[in-house]
DNA sequence: GACTTATTAGGTCAATCGTCCTAATTGGAG
DNA sequence: CTCCAATTAGGACGATTGACCTAATAAGTC
């Protein structure tokens, strides 16, 4: 069963590298010099590089969705789960600096790749947008999706500018400001998007 | 003079190249094919891969700045300056959805190929933010570059969406709570990004 | 029209890419 | 211990990459 490990350590070494790099520019040898594995060896455990990137796609959507179900255990309100989404920018800071958002930044380049793997890519968006819906509208928002998919909007828009500038001030500035605006959106007298 | 023709028509192509695969995944011969030229031909305009993109980024940067100067020209007030901006969404709508915005992938892209060119492309930001810093500063804002900041960080956002959901509806919704935002950061009594 | 420069065409280069194949090695089952 | 399957190591493949070189051509200039 050695097997295994060595499929789990390949897919995560390709999860990193194409995170830090890029699906693209990461080469297989980038990834068996990371796993410390000879190159013809992938082809036992991945008959292709997509098949790799399904797999670190996989990966990424089993890890959200952990990621999830441990935001709805630590935090009883959903008021206090958006904020826990809104804290990830920070907890990640560091990484969406260097890198970009994962999610973001993949989603754009297999875009831009017309790459069939775009679509489950896109999936990772999903999950978040499906759970921050939940969260408004267990708040008794009336367009809980749309408010859903405005702080993904924000959260990207922020990876971004972040990655851009690296100014760790106007991540928190932002962050404030996204929090600000969740606060105006579940307070009743005020209805969408402000 | 035949040679600065080609040498634009070189940079046209590359321009769109880029935008729409990336500039790692554009090889030379994508370029070539093109612009109907020969292969080794690209070294007597341009000595590497790197040059055309400095170029291209020059393109950006010259391009830009004309369009910003049109957007001056048209718009008498700051504030109709500022819909213009969000407008630009609605105008290159059909390329957003398809490719992303040019120059939040471009920078992610450099980012993450760690490329020399990334502060260069970076500067295109710079562009807008300092335009949209005007128009706000204009307008008697008292933090006029962290809202041209916030503009251009929901635009982003609002790009990575739309390339990933290809959502009409959504990037119609988001440019008129762009809207609204602006009209309530530009009145007196509510300061900051709410 | 001769001459010189600017421009282009086409071919070659080593390096690297993803892919594939086969022999060696490992490790558990009988 | 033996044997068989699982796993790994290592090299070779054709294709493509960015880069480079040289000869042919076009375009002015005198």
């Amino acid at each position: 069963m050695r097997g295994a490990e060595t499929r789990t350590e390949i897919v995560g070494a390709a999860d990193r590298l194409f995170y830090q790099g890029g699906f693209a520019h990461t080469s297989f040898a980038d990834i068996a010099a990371a796993v410390q594995i000879a190159r013809g060896n992938f082809y036992y455990h991945f008959k292709s590089k997509d098949e790799i990137l399904e797999a670190v796609i996989a990966r990424r959507l089993e890890r959200t969705t952990a990621l999830l179900a441990q935001w709805d255990e630590a935090n009883p309100t959903p008021r206090s789960r958006l904020s826990a989404f809104v804290r990830l920018l920070a907890v990640n800071g560091d990484k969406i600096m260097a890198y970009g958002c994962p999610v973001g930044s993949l989603a754009t380049e297999l875009s831009k790749l017309m790459h069939e793997a775009r679509g489950p890519a896109v999936a990772l968006f999903d999950l978040f947008r499906d759970w921050l819906a939940e969260q408004f509208r267990a708040l008794g928002c009336s367009e809980p999706e749309a408010q859903a998919l405005h702080l993904l909007m924000r959260s990207q828009g922020i990876a971004v500018l972040a990655n851009a500038y690296r100014d760790p001030a106007f991540v928190a500035r932002e962050m404030a400001a996204m929090e600000d605006w969740i606060d105006a959106a579940i307070t009743p007298q005020r209805p969408a998007i402000p």
